[in-house]
DNA sequence: TGCCGCCCTGACAACGATGTCATATCTAGG
DNA sequence: CCTAGATATGACATCGTTGTCAGGGCGGCA
């Protein structure tokens, strides 16, 4: 900026107004500092200037997902650029693998950067250690899963109604050896599908000791392997509610190598690329990633913007598409 | 920090000292200053500490690409997160939707931040724009595409040998009719993946005029139309060649609408999540994202590390995976 | 003509940190 | 006991920018 003062031949001050389009500078000293700007391709330092400005706003949000390549992460970090981008704020993402350390180390990351809000997918214990920054007033929502041990904005999918939707899809028709495949306990989220689940065939008066309940599944092939133990049994599942995308996908691998797909009945939690064009197509309770994500994004510049409510819980509701491997009946008993 | 150096009752530089952890302070300096910091959550400022630091490094660097919730920048961004974690790095990461403005915004948006170095997936007609921060010694690597205007480092798939593997793999199954649907052709690797496909064409000493090259793709649905019209023909193609993963996807829902899917060979340039699957499996020539995007990132340390080399063009090799789709035969000429 | 007020403009301090340098304290060796 | 040299610490300038404020020029009006 210096620089450009120098080479148009006014005050630095005089520089910076042009840049901010700050009124009370004549056109013909506009013109010169733009011609210097220009030859001297200068960009301003964002950062330099935050230091300074009133509103301290880095017009920067930081983004934590499960991992930026799996495809509901990818449609969430999509929708919250978009939102982002109307306002000029660029996004930081970042991966966490379902590792707390990493969570808390990227959170310590982005406040480092100064970042003007965080839209996070926890996964440690407790998220207590936000509470001084929520305190100076950097809007947190959460997404996909909600907070523990503090209380500040969420946009969730409807986790139980979803699970115990797809459920009772399954036990509508006629299933009753209906297996649970899910995710870590200690996820929240997990837990509510289970719930779901668990609820529905208690309303069904189905003996839920009966019924394989597995957790722990963390990506498609500890699924694939679950699934073969599964079938490893005299009486194997008629039918398989999965609770997460990647576990959906293992499940389809297994049943696929066991050829037991046409024969076993699928409905999964969130949906999957190409789920229509297998065959059978692949049922689901679709969530809404980028509604989830342009409202967490828009809920943080509401924040900023000065809304001051309580924190609110968004519930974003789910959707059951038929695809077909939801709709196989039950095996004949043998 | 001034706070924190008040509760610690010791000077600011202090503070400073055991944040960074330079040498020459006391134990129970150390201890008190470490106390104060904990009891105001204070977390160090790094821009206001880039401002004078003598490295100037943000520690952060900008990635751009097509869109964040396309599969395979989804892959590139998280082996280039997680090349970046280990040195403490954050990533900007933007989408593109191959629109130049948005390349160009996207750019000005990560230098006023004073990323370290940009990883590039660009769509505009030149990027001399960028000369200029070259110049300056910020690292640019373009990644899946090759820069035009100015020289830097590039990570590309092999773009040519791979659209000729895949056209190769339909010829020698002695498919004639082999159609070609792409991308946009003023993408440069679009125009390298077609002609990769005409050169083996005419090594087999196939009329290029005869066959279909269908052009300006972008997206799914607009590849499933031009796959429906290409259908809409007394003599239709016995085998397509797919040149991007979203042309890919579009085409197989068209070839499923026309019950065309068991009866036409295809074969697509980029994987494409479950194409195992489906039935027939999509034989693909794969890319290498995670390679692709961990090289691309190496490759900005190093020249962040001093490589003074000259700018280097890598090429990523692909590989073909049969999977069922790429070897159906020609239908009888009836 | 003289004064008020508006429009432009730049000097200067400040933002939160680090680099430089001076100074105070301590330790060891003669 | 004195001093050189190492260790520990803080005052101050500085990074690139913006907020504050003062001042110069000029037109309008009494």
């Amino acid at each position: 900026m210096r620089q450009v003062a120098a080479l148009a031949g006014v005050g630095v001050k005089t520089v910076s107004r042009v840049i901010n389009n700050e009124p009370n500078v004549s056109a013909a000293t506009i013109a010169k500092v733009i011609a210097a700007a220009r030859t001297l391709d200068y960009q301003p330092d964002l950062h330099a200037g935050n230091l300074r400005r009133a509103d301290g706003r880095t017009r920067t949000l930081g983004l934590l997902v499960s991992s930026v390549d799996n495809p509901f992460a990818g449609a969430v970090h999509r929708a919250v650029e978009d939102v982002a981008l109307e306002r000029g704020v660029s996004v930081f993402a970042s991966s966490l693998d379902d590792d707390p350390d990493r969570e808390q180390a990227a959170v310590s990351a982005f406040l480092r950067r100064r970042v003007d809000g965080l839209i996070l997918t926890t996964v440690s214990e407790s998220q207590a250690y936000l509470a001084p920054e929520l305190r100076r007033g950097t809007p947190v929502v959460f997404v996909d899963r909600e907070p523990a041990g503090i209380t500040s904005d969420a946009v969730v999918s409807d986790n139980y109604d979803g699970a115990a939707l797809a459920t009772r899809h399954l036990l509508e028709r006629e299933h009753r050896r209906v297996a649970y495949l899910g995710d870590k306990a200690n996820i929240r989220t997990a837990r509510e599908r289970r719930q779901g689940f668990l609820d529905e065939l208690g309303r069904f008066g189905v003996a839920t000791r009966d019924v394989p309940v597995i957790e722990g599944l963390h990506d498609a092939e500890t699924a694939r392997l679950a699934t073969i133990a599964l079938f490893d049994s005299p009486t194997p599942p008629t039918a398989i509610f999965s609770s997460q995308n990647l576990v959906t996908i293992g499940v389809i691998h297994a049943l696929r190598e066991l050829d037991r797909h046409r024969d076993t009945a699928l409905v999964g939690f969130d949906d999957v690329p190409l789920a229509d064009m297998l065959e059978p197509g692949i049922t689901v309770v679709a969530q809404n990633p980028q509604q989830i994500g342009r409202v967490a994004a828009e809920r943080v510049f509401a924040r900023l913007d000065g809304d001051a409510s309580p924190a609110a819980r968004t519930i974003i509701p789910t959707r059951l598409i038929e695809r077909g491997s939801g709709e196989i009946p039950p095996r004949q008993e043998g």
